[in-house]
DNA sequence: CACATCTGATACGTC
DNA sequence: GACGTATCAGATGTGA
């Protein structure tokens, strides 16, 4: 049957105006009014009546608040004031809906969306075809039968479930939720940061609906995950405030709009009076008009009191009752640095920071120091800044005498936030620190390495419940981020003397409960801390790095990169990205029809190593692909990294170890990573040859010889692999001995393979699977295996049952020296996530201890090196392995003491063996 | 809408 | 098992 023919065109006034004057390049009429804006609206108001529809209304905000306002004070808090060009296009604009003959519509108490949303579904009730207009997203919760959108700027429409979905991915009675998830940064309604229209889709398309969405809250993962747990309490509030409210009392209903004769006489005048000509055209039916000249000198606008006025005030700024805010002073003056000086030197000890103009401590020049002696005051001495019209400030110089010193006084115990950076910057500029006592990243890592990031900012909030001032605040980011020289100095005091106290309010609090673990304490006093500099001194005396070689060896890969790359081209039938494993695996999967028989972790086709394999001898392509990655992986972080990490004042690579890096105590090293250099292809090894000792020096390497294994033999007893290891015997040709049965001298190579694969996996708590996959055996046989190797190593098999039991049990485990490692999913629901947990508590202890026995030896060969500086340089830590740089004369010295110092470093069941070798570079030494 | 920035996915180097 | 880095691709945020 025929509907009713009955049309409503409701139309947002206030977006459209907006969306004009953004959109719409700055017009004026001939007496400099703007008209940009107005131009907008009345085009699109033309080409809506060109319709005829029956009834119309034009509905713009009224003045004052709304009810949104009272629910949430910083609703629209954000938004600037209407721009002056725009306020006065309001009226205007009134002036000429009004003459076309357009109801306007204004009530207050509600916004003009609460407006049209009523009365657009009390007309849908009432059988009127109804449709918005708007440029605003957020009607589209309204679509349903009889209601549809239209945008007339663009022209686009919006009319039924599917093109909603279309546009949105979600239906009409999800877009509040969606717009909840995403929030709207114009009306200051924070959603879950990171989450734009298509995670909300996302989300949505999985549960349905914003209670779906946070009744799962903790099944999302990622960091995106943690901010949507984060917005949870706020997004029912955003929901709210996102829908538009269709049950407002209004004095008219859908049926007093209708469209009346527009007064072509007024509409004359002021189509005249703002130059639009072709609306004056229409109005004259084509004839051209030339009586603007008589409207253009008319009186003004009237004042506007429409309701674009800037939107209710703020709330009171938040200001929760943190812990108490310091009292900071800027240090200007030679009698402030005095007095401050004497505090200094007259206290038991202190907390400090250095402020500089860039991350590597390599390079970064000093801007300023900060000093806390008692929690709650601090100063700030600038010595470096440089900006326009700043105050005056000490000079460095002065001040770094004036403070040396305190700074070298031994017996004035210092505290620092990772000081291992600022000690680093302070050697640089003239100043050996000494009594660097403490250092609270190092006290949060041994306490507990997993509970918290060991960043300033995030152990103030973990441990103090404390917001810090954030970097970006005061310095910004990004792009437009300055250096700290730049940061004016209430701003850099207020930063940076808020370091020095929230370090010495930390220290407090965590040394306090260091003391409650005598165990753990032992840890951080003999390990950790006497570490901080031995590391520092590794970075700063960097590796010697033959960019020359490098450069060499990357034209090299480049070559046969290309070559792959044409080959690959070749036999793929055209070109693709090889880079790009979304587009090999179109190629491969798709096009060739290759089986995918391995899969990423989100399920879709692998095109890795293991995946490529399995069908290299199908094809010719997976073949040239891996040769390709090799040759690219390789050129990309190493050949052609390393030559641009070369440091230019000291032509040396300074890497940056991590000492609260990973979990299980290891360092770990980046800016360049080190600890990841090349080994075991020949192409990879090269790069080691570009690791050179200098003139007269020669590269010294030594390793610990199997520790982790030797570490399992100590830590499970079992009688069986300390003997194998007491003979000194090739343990993984001992274990092939054991474990397929027969003389150790009748070992076959590939057995000894199986057997090293099984030792391996032991230590990483591998399953059957795993090992299975590891040697391409099925998985019955690996089974059998590591029955078999349970079977003669029975210690073995106790051991990781009582480490599994302590995991469940304590909730850590532990190293030989007692530092702690949280297993926080031990107990998991999640059958993967607790099996993971599992295999990390068996391999946390050797892994751990393995890294506690090296860094005693780096701390006791560190303290021979004191005497011996000139003649040898400790130069990089790979977790089992130190590299010196020695001159010549002094290897063998060297030697001895080094391997001495490794094997005494810690007494075990089985002995500690070293490895070492000598070279003109490092690949020579191994 | 163009551009910058961030995040996640994938892959791979070491011990 | 523990890491760091490169690249791509997509999404979000920003500013003209």
């Amino acid at each position: 049957m025929e509907t009713d023919a009955r049309r409503l065109v409701l139309i947002d006034g206030s977006s459209y105006l907006y969306r004009a004057f953004h959109a719409l390049p700055p017009l004026s009429n001939e007496a400099g009014e703007p008209t940009g804006a107005l131009f907008g609206v009345v085009n699109m108001l033309r080409s809506t009546l060109k319709e005829r529809p029956e009834y119309v209304a034009f509905v713009v905000d009224a003045p004052g608040k709304t009810f949104r306002d009272e629910l949430y004070a910083d609703y629209k808090a954000n938004r600037p004031p209407m721009p002056d060009e725009l306020r006065a296009q309001v009226q205007p604009m009134c002036d000429i809906v009004e003459a076309l003959g357009m109801p306007i519509l204004r009530v207050p108490g509600v916004e003009a969306d609460d407006v049209i949303g009523t009365l657009a579904l009390q007309a849908a009730a009432d059988g009127i075809d109804v449709t918005i207009s708007t440029g605003d997203k957020d009607f589209a919760q309204l679509v349903r039968p009889h209601v549809g959108l239209v945008n007339t700027m663009s022209g686009s429409r919006m009319d039924s479930d599917a093109a909603v979905m279309d546009k949105f991915g979600v239906r009409p009675d999800q877009i509040v939720d969606y717009l909840a998830l995403m929030g709207d940064a114009v009306d200051n309604v924070p959603g879950v940061t990171k989450c734009g229209p298509k995670t909300a889709a996302k989300w949505l398309e999985a549960y349905d609906s914003l209670d779906g969405v946070i009744e799962h809250a903790d099944e999302i993962k990622g960091k995106i995950g943690d901010n949507l747990r984060e917005a949870l309490d706020r997004l029912p509030l955003n929901r709210t405030l996102v829908t538009i409210r269709t049950d407002v009392a209004l004095d008219a209903g859908p049926t007093d709009l209708a469209l009346r004769d527009a007064d072509t006489g007024v509409l004359r005048t002021l189509y005249a009076r703002y130059g639009f000509k072709q609306a004056l055209k229409d109005l004259d039916g084509g004839a051209a008009s030339d009586d603007r000249a008589s409207a253009a000198g008319q009186a003004g606008t009237r004042n506007t009191a429409a309701g674009y006025a800037k939107s209710a005030p703020t709330g009171e700024a938040p200001d929760p009752a943190l812990a108490a805010p310091g009292e900071y002073t800027c240090v200007d003056s030679g009698e402030a640095l005095d007095a401050w000086t004497a505090r200094l030197a007259s206290a038991d000890g202190f907390a400090f920071d250095c402020e500089t103009d860039a991350l590597d401590p390599m390079q970064a020049n000093l801007v300023g120091l900060s000093f806390a002696i008692d929690p709650g005051e601090a100063c700030y001495i600038p010595v470096a800044h440089d900006y326009p019209g700043m105050p005056a400030q000490l000079d460095r110089g002065a001040v770094l005498d004036a403070l040396r010193p305190v700074l070298q006084d031994a017996a004035i115990r210092k505290v620092g936030q990772h000081g291992k950076y600022d000690l680093q910057v302070l050697r640089r500029h003239g100043v050996e620190v000494r009594g660097y006592a403490d250092d609270t990243m190092l006290e949060s890592f041994v306490l507990n390495a997993t509970a918290t990031r060991h960043d300033m900012d995030s152990l103030a909030r973990h441990y103090l419940g404390y917001e810090t001032v954030k970097y970006a605040d005061v310095a910004g980011k990004g792009a437009k981020a300055i250096t700290f020289d730049k940061v004016a100095l209430d701003d850099a005091t207020r930063y940076a003397a808020e370091d020095a106290d929230v370090t010495l309010r930390l220290h407090r609090v965590l040394s306090a409960r260091l003391a409650q673990e005598p165990t753990l304490e032992r840890v951080y006093r003999d390990i950790e801390m006497p570490l901080v500099q031995v590391l520092e001194r590794i970075e700063a005396n960097g590796v010697r790095v033959d960019a020359d070689e490098l450069r060499r060896q990357s034209a090299d890969l480049s070559r046969r990169m290309l070559a792959a790359q044409q080959k690959a081209t070749e036999l793929a039938g055209r070109t693709f990205n090889l880079d790009s494993p979304k587009q090999l695996g179109a190629l491969l999967f798709d096009e060739l029809g290759l089986p995918a028989l391995v899969k990423t972790p989100k399920g879709a086709p692998s095109t890795n190593e293991e995946a490529l394999e399995a069908i290299a001898d199908q094809h010719e392509l997976p073949r040239v692909i891996l040769e390709y990655r090799g040759l690219a992986k390789l050129r990309s972080t190493y050949t052609d990294k390393l030559p641009e990490m070369i440091n230019p004042d000291t032509g040396r690579v300074h890497t940056s170890y991590h000492q609260a890096g990973a979990a299980t105590g290891r360092l770990a090293s980046s800016d360049p990573n080190l600890q990841n250099i090349p080994i075991r292809t020949d192409d990879g090894r090269r790069i080691r040859t570009a690791f050179v000792a200098p003139e007269g020096r020669r590269i010294v390497a030594c390793d610990y010889s199997q520790i982790e294994l030797r570490i399992m033999a100590h830590l499970s007893g079992d009688a069986g692999l300390v003997e194998a290891f007491a003979s000194g015997a090739d343990i993984h040709r001992a274990t092939a001995a054991e474990v397929f049965g027969k003389p150790i001298d009748a070992v076959e190579p590939n057995e000894r393979r199986a057997a090293k694969a099984i030792n391996f996996g032991l230590m990483y708590g591998m399953s059957a699977f795993g090992l299975a996959k590891q040697l391409g055996v099925p998985r019955g046989e690996a089974q059998d295996y590591i029955a078999q190797y349970f079977n003669r190593y029975p210690g073995v098999r106790e051991f990781m049952e009582r480490t599994r039991e302590q995991a469940r049990e304590r909730g850590y485990v532990e190293t030989v020296f007692g530092r702690r490692l949280y297993l926080d999913q031990i107990h998991a629901r999640n059958q993967g996530l607790r099996a993971g947990a599992e295999r990390a508590a068996i391999n946390a202890p050797m892994q751990g201890t393995a890294a506690d026995i090296i860094k005693r030896a780096m701390i006791d060969i560190d303290g021979w090196l004191e005497a011996h500086r000139e003649h040898a340089l400790m130069v990089l830590q790979v977790h089992d392995e130190l590299v010196f740089e020695v001159e010549t004369g002094f290897v063998d010295t060297l030697l001895e003491a080094v391997v001495e110092r490794m094997c005494a470093a810690a007494e075990l069941r089985v002995p500690l063996v070293v490895d070492s070798g000598v070279g003109s570079n490092w690949e020579e030494a191994h």
